[in-house]
Order: structure tokens, then sequence, then C-alpha cells
DNA sequence: ATTATCTATAGATCTATAGATAATGC
DNA sequence: ATTATCTATAGATCTATAGATAATGC
């Protein structure tokens, strides 16, 4: 049991509760929870430094505007994902099975979007987010989305390829993994669920149920070559 | 050129552009629309107003809050897609042709998300309306979601029936048909993108290319009768 | 008389800045 | 001396109410 020993600066009215994780921590996991429970304009300063413990007036000393955390929360949000995709894609070298490299890429994305500590994926959604000001976000997330519809042209059927172009794939195929956002509002999403939304992205794809069942093996393996 | 006769009450400030429709009407198309825009909290009395070309406090006149402007939007949001699910679905009288009826419904779904006048589906998404203010319309969306899950169990075939419970492949297809809200977002949806995402509705109940197209002809009939 | 607006405003926010203060670091 | 907080507050909102007013309807 080590105590841990206190920071410099002028002690807060409530002392910190985690002294481990930095003030910057605190105050971006507190406005993520709200703004996702209340959306960004509902959450004031006020609200975020009551539940970090500290005045409203002492987040400016972190952030320069409320934005700016907003800002730093989205910035964080595609990253992972984005990350994921390209270590999957470096594993399948060629398109040689880009069928197990979208279910575990579309797996992999319902897992991190399950298990972050509040359902940050909803941020995307929120009218404050297309304000110019958060273009190089939008940005990331487009390029999430171009790449499911890359791996999903590879992955599609003949059919399915001539009938969808690899931009609308990708579109139908990132709203698909992003159900899990909604599910995640009225229950807690479980390994059933990603399964089935990933086994749906295939679907979507044309695959029928012999390639579905032996990309979702493939794609097992992948996923638990990453670690 | 009939001039029309001019109201009851007070004369605006600005005239009434469009003087054939109610001020309440007015009220609820130029919240619509910035809620749409700007989202909830962000929209204030006083922009409302300015776009309806009156007063701030004469909302109150027609509204005790701006909650209540809410609830009269997300009222009339769901019904229109219910009622046509209800319609489709009488014409389909047994599980005659569930993948047609399946079609049907997301093709005429998608269309009317398409063409309201703003993308009044954003609402849905927005965390304001988690209040239990607007259960009543959650529940609403709940029975859309249903709809869609026992058409879906009904269209899909055996393997994927096997795997997806109606309950979960409700939330799958309500997600992917709600994709025209995102795609509107950055551009005009058109004929192919209804095309497009019926069709994924029953690739992702498990159906091959031949029935695709066989119960998007059959669901092609079911709308044009319904005029 | 009734209706639909208007003007004015109370009271409650909310964001962000200025300047003081209580720790640690050197 | 530096850091991270605090207190206090300016200035800009925002929602909703009270009461006045300018039309039409009878």
């Amino acid at each position: 049991m080590t105590t841990t020993r206190p920071r410099q600066g002028r002690p807060r009215h409530t002392p910190p509760s985690d002294p481990g994780t930095s003030a910057r921590e605190q105050i971006l996991d507190a406005a993520g929870a709200l703004f996702v429970d209340h959306g960004i304009t509902s959450t004031s300063t006020r609200m975020i430094a009551e539940r970090v413990g500290i005045r409203q007036a002492s987040l400016y000393y972190h952030f320069a505007t409320k934005e700016e955390i907003l800002a730093e929360l989205l910035a964080t949000s595609v990253r992972p994902s984005l990350q994921m995709v390209d270590r999957i894609r470096a594993l399948v070298p060629e398109q040689a099975d880009a069928a197990a490299a979208l279910y575990a890429v579309a797996a992999m994305d319902v897992r991190t979007l399950s298990r972050t500590p509040y359902n940050i994926g909803t941020l995307y959604l929120l009218p404050e987010v297309r304000a110019e000001r958060f273009d190089a976000f939008r940005a990331e997330r487009g390029r999430l989305q171009s790449s499911y519809g890359t791996l999903g042209a590879l992955a599609a059927t003949e059919d399915v390829a001539r009938a969808l172009p690899a931009e609308r794939l990708g579109e139908l195929l990132i709203q698909l993994v992003e159900v899990v956002i909604q599910i995640r509002r009225s229950r807690e999403p479980d390994a059933a669920d990603t399964e089935a939304i990933a086994s749906s992205c295939l679907r979507l794809c044309g695959l029928g149920e012999p390639a579905v069942a032996a990309a979702r093996e493939e794609g097992r393996r992948l996923l638990s070559s990453l670690d």
C-alpha cells in the first residue's frame, strides 16, 4: 500500500479519488461520459468540473474552451479503430482472404465500441461535431469508412460487387458495425452480438452460409494472432 | 391569384411568407430544421422565432415549452413509417412472400426518410430524446423495430433464422435502413440508394442473389399497388 | 370579445477571465 | 519560482411570464 504523494499546486476542495490519473485525463473522462449521456451543449462546464471534483473555473487551466475538450475526445475515439484496421490488413497481405479480414475488422471494431468506458461512439452522431472545427476528425472517420468499402469490395461476391460500388458498401458496413452504439443504449452487448454483427457484414456482401462460416473461423484465427 | 385574407390577431412584425400554413405548422418546420442542423439544446427559442418571423415570446402562445415542440415533432416522425408497415403487411396476408414485404417496407421507409423536408431521422439519435418525457415516442419506434424483426425472421433462410433471433434481426435491419439518415448528411440519397439498402436487408437475411432479385421485383409490385 | 401577436423583463443560467492562494521544487 | 488550484465576477445568453396592443368576428 503506497501512499501516493500529493501533487503540486493548491489542493482541490475535494481530494481526487484517483490520484494516479492526471487532471487532464479525469476531465476528459468526466466530459466524455456527460457528453454521451446528455449531449454536448446540455453539458455545462460546471457539470464536468463537479464530476471531477474541482471548481468550474479550474477546467480552464487544462483546456482553453469546452470545444477543445471535445476535440481531444474525438481525436482519441477513431484512432484505435483505424490502427486496428491497419494491423489486420497488414496480416492479410494481398486479397488472400478478404472475407476473413472483414470479419476480423468488424468484430474488433464492435468489441472496441462495446468496451469503451462510456459509449463514446454516440459522439459521432451529435450535430455539434459537424462544425468545421472538427474536420480532421471527420476525415479520419472517412478513412475508416473507405477501408470498410475496400475490404467489402474484395470480399463481396461478383453479383454484389457489381451492384454496390465500394464507396456505398463502406457506408453500409460501417453503419452495420455501429449498431452496437445503439444496442449499448438499451443493453450490454455481448459476444453473440459481436458475432452476429460481423457475420451480417459478410452476408451483406453476398456470402452464403458456408463462406460465412469459413471466414468466421479464419477471422477468429486472425484476431487471436493479434495479441 | 387569390389574395389570402389576413388572419386574426395582431399582425406580425414581419408578415408570414406563406400565409397558407398555420403558425403552429411554421413553428414545427422551423424548429425541426434547426434541431436537425444544430441539435436541440443548441437551438434557442429565439432562433426558432426568428426563422418563423415572430418574436421569441410569441412561440409560447402555441407551445408551453420547447420540449413540447420536440414532442410534437417526434410524434409525427415515426407514425408514417409505422402506418406504411401496417399497410404493406396487410397486403401480404400470411407469410406468403415475406421477403417481398421486407423489401417493400425497407424501400418505403428509406424513401420516407429521404424525402422529409429536413433530415428528421437525426432526431432519434439525439441524447435529449432519451428523457422519460418521450417514452411514448421511443415505444412507437420499438414497435417499428419489432416489425422489422418479425418480417426479417419470416424472410430469412433457416441458417440465418437460427443464428439471429427476431429481436436482434430487427435491430440490425432498422439500423441498415437508417443509414439513409447518415447518407443524407453528406449527399442527396437517390433511387439507387433505396434499392441498395433494401436489397442489403434481404442479403443480411441470408437470401442469395436469385431470391433477392425475385423479392425486389415482387416488392416493387407491392409498392406500386399502394398508390 | 376573441385572437395572435407585441414589448419588456425577471431570474437562472453559462463561459471565460482576472487575480489570489496553497501546495511542491530548487 | 512554479504549479494547480481557488474565489469572484463580467457579460452574454436563455426560457418563460406579465401585461399591452392591433387585428378580426359578432
